[in-house]
DNA sequence: GAGTTTGAAACT
DNA sequence: CAGTTTCAAACTC
């Protein structure tokens, strides 16, 4: 075994082994020659050749959903093979967590690392037919965790400019920790290879040692990934591990917990499409729950298949899988963090995601759920918003969802899924449980739409409450592949409810969507981005008071309204609730939340149009009172504050007043409230400023999308100034109309983005 | 529910 | 970059 295989292994892998991610594999855990030699040539065979071709083909995709799916089935049903397979998945990522950095730029290199991940399962020894079986899957779900971009708008995706560092982090995370499950498992080693597939082997093994001599450091290591990329979830998982007496098992309890969350959690769009029968996940779910994971780890000694099976290879890959997932579905991302921080059992968690989740087991994404309710939560990107969409029963989770999506990037699925943390969401939960009790209005607010009631046709016709995250759209001519489509401006799927014709923004046509994205992407950067960027004030108070505290928002782009004043929703203004502002070339402003004189002024910006501001004021008054926006005391029809014609706070609550919050709104929140949270131990480098800037102090500049970066890099060479520069101005606009030094353009960024870029560095 | 209006997006 | 067209949401009846 040494000897030659050995030297393939040794060929094969020199790509990657001078990549980071390969040297922590490495200092990790040693891999055992022996081992390796089995891995060498199955890398050999598939990864390189056949995997790569996958992810960059478009098609891949569409492959992947199905291949996910079956993959999941596999794993959720707690075959054997399954385990095997998930091992590989594990090791794979395990690389990539360790280079989830480099995994945004070289997202081809880390492809190719997981391709030989799947190619040893695939190769190792003469496959019983079990092993057969594994190395279709394997490959197969190996391309859907990686090579799938994120869940399409999702955070996973390799290319995920807005990455998703939360995400990766998480991975990483997962990566870390699901060592520790198998080399746990490597007791039972023996029992395992048989039904094991090699690949898995091979990790365990590699990975055992480790394990036992290592644990300490790998366990700082895991914890320092996640520390380094999210504190929350490094704690967590120290407190697992510190919480069981055994800290494998503890790991392996997380892992169950997490891994029991996500399988609750249908992953992709497709994999509902594909799941025969998505009524069994919930049987699945249901198991996972019951079993104990200190049980788990008996049973597997007991009987080792079963533990690798359901505990450290379910754990595994759906930890990961779940975690690359985050962005698509976060609620359930929530709720697994809930799970653990309570550490109350899992399986209390686990049922409250498989109550939430539709009995269907909802597609995060794309999947239009049988159920119409269901539908909302899409996945990726967008998914935030689909996110947002929910069950009406599940008022609770609507408003967390809808709340945090406010608050944190109500655009982007990704920035928010990506870049919020556990305990983000943690706080948003229980922010919105909190508001929702106080907020009678809230309840009012229908933020919940039942779309069972909507008729396939008319499903457009929205409540007027209903939340901008539930999208819908009709589309007849541009497939749903084109910013006219709400849903895929939104960076969703297009779901059941949608009215749409030919629509392509589907997750069958993943390829196809994310192509386009990309075009259009390339075209105006921030075409995905939020349209309305809002800051709230510090992260901290997110919790309690970003939401009422008041926050300036603004257009990114502005209007460019003729007719309607503003005060309609032609409006995206008035759409999404905030003020005009210096951007805007809209005529006879009245938006009520803010005209854009006002803005002017306090910008000092040209554009002197309306000035009729006593009868707009009156009008505007009454329009406020007319739309209820008064909820807000912050908002100021008059615009008392030139500066941000209207604060908003925006809590669920005020839309919900009217029931018929702006489109936007919900969607377009700006997240420097959650990511305040986060990064509230970093130091701001936003300066005191401005108003606007004195909101967006909270976010980091971490959050920000590189994308945004650069495109608002002072080279950028942003319009704003002008007035007429509609199309693509960068939300610096907003401020950088303002005569005065600004630094605002973090910030704004930072809402900006809704759709993790397709296009890794774009 | 059909038709109109509106303004963003896309195109030239 | 400006003008025009296309598109789909918002709105009206």
């Amino acid at each position: 075994m040494d000897t030659p295989e050995k030297t393939q292994i040794t060929a094969t892998l020199s790509k990657f082994e001078d990549s980071p991610v390969f040297n922590y594999i490495n200092s990790l855990s040693p891999i055992k020659p022996v081992k390796s030699i089995n891995i060498a040539q199955t890398f050999h065979s598939l990864s390189f050749a056949s995997l790569p071709s996958v992810f960059t083909s478009p098609h891949v995709s569409s492959h992947k959903e199905t291949r996910f799916l079956k993959r999941h089935n596999y794993s959720d049903l707690s075959k054997p093979e399954s385990s095997s397979g998930n091992g590989n998945e594990v090791c794979k990522d395990e690389g990539v967590v360790v280079d989830a950095a480099q995994l945004y730029h070289n997202s081809a290199e880390l492809h190719e690392n997981f391709d030989p991940g799947m190619s040893i399962g695939e190769s190792s020894v003469e496959p019983p037919s079990e092993h057969l079986k594994f190395a279709i899957e394997l490959p197969q779900t190996l391309k859907y965790g990686w090579g799938r971009p994120g869940g399409k708008y999702g955070c996973g995706s390799p290319d995920g400019r807005y990455g998703t560092q939360t995400d990766m982090v998480s991975e990483s995370a997962g990566t870390s920790l699901s060592l520790v499950p198998f080399a746990n498992g490597t007791s039972h080693k023996s029992s395992l290879e048989g039904q094991v597939h090699p690949a898995g082997l091979y990790k365990i093994e590699s990975k055992k040692e480790a394990t036992e001599c290592d644990w300490e450091s790998l366990i700082s290591d895991a914890a320092d990934l996640l520390i380094f990329n999210s504190p929350i979830d490094a704690d967590g998982f120290k407190e697992l591990f510190q919480k069981s007496p055994n800290p494998v098992v503890g790991f392996c309890t997380s892992f169950n917990e997490l891994h029991k969350t996500q399988i609750v959690n249908p992953f992709g769009s497709g994999e509902q499409n594909e799941m025969g029968d998505p009524s069994t996940q919930p049987g699945e779910t249901i198991e996972l729950t019951q079993m104990d994971p200190t049980q788990d780890n008996l049973a597997a000694n007991e009987d080792p298949n079963k533990y690798m099976t359901s505990n450290a290879s379910k754990a595994v890959s759906n930890l990961h899988r779940g975690m690359r997932r985050r962005c698509l579905d976060f609620e359930k991302v929530g709720s697994r963090r809930k799970n653990i921080d309570d550490g109350s059992s899992s399986s209390s968690v686990l049922v409250q995601l498989d109550e939430k989740t539709t009995p269907k087991n909802t597609p995060l994404v794309p999947v239009k759920p049988g159920g119409d309710s269901s539908r909302c939560i899409l996945p990726g990107i967008g998914l935030h918003l689909n996110a947002l969409a929910i069950n009406s029963k599940d008022s609770n989770k609507i408003k967390l969802e809808t709340f945090s999506s406010s608050i944190t990037l109500p655009g982007s699925a990704d920035s928010f899924n990506s870049r919020t943390t556990d305990q983000e969401l943690d706080e948003s939960l229980t922010l919105v449980s909190s508001e929702r009790d106080n907020d009678p209005n809230e309840n009012a607010v229908p933020l919940v739409e039942d779309f069972s009631q909507t008729s396939p046709k008319k499903k457009r016709r929205r409540l007027e409450g209903e939340p901008e995250a539930c999208k819908r759209c009709n589309c007849k001519k541009s497939k749903c592949l084109k910013l006219y489509c709400e849903c895929f401006a939104a960076g969703v799927y297009c779901i059941e409810p949608c009215a749409c014709q030919d629509c392509f923004n589907k997750p069958i046509h993943e390829d196809t969507v994310l192509a386009t994205r990309k075009q259009i992407e390339s075209r105006n950067p921030l075409a995905f981005a939020p349209k309305v960027i809002r800051s709230s004030e510090s992260a901290p108070e997110i919790r309690d008071e970003s939401i009422k505290t008041p926050a300036s928002a603004r257009h990114k782009r502005g209007c460019n309204c003729k007719k309607s004043t503003c005060l309609k929703k032609y409006c995206e203004c008035y759409q999404g609730g905030v003020g005009c502002s210096i951007n805007c070339r809209c005529e006879g402003c009245k938006n009520v939340f803010g005209r854009k004189d006002g803005a002017a002024s306090m910008e000092m910006e040209d554009e002197p149009e309306d000035e009729t501001d006593a009868s707009v004021k009156n009008g505007v008054d009454k329009i406020l009172q007319k739309t209820e926006l008064q909820n807000n005391d912050e908002q100021n029809p008059n615009s008392a504050l030139p500066t941000t014609p209207l604060r908003f706070c925006r809590p669920l609550v005020q839309f919900s007043s009217k029931g018929k919050p702006p489109r936007s709104f919900l969607g377009v929140g700006s997240s420097c409230g959650l990511y305040t949270g986060q990064r509230n131990g970093k130091p701001n480098i936003l300066r005191p400023q401005s108003k606007f800037e004195k909101q967006c102090q909270n976010v980091p500049d971490d959050d920000i999308p590189e994308i945004l970066r650069e495109n608002h890099s002072p080279s950028s060479g942003i319009k704003t100034s002008s007035p007429n520069s509609k199309r693509v101005s960068p939300p610096q606009n907003n401020f950088g109309s303002s005569p005065g030094p600004r630094s605002g353009r973090k910030l704004i960024l930072q809402s900006i983005p809704s759709f993790p870029s397709l296009t890794p560095q774009h």
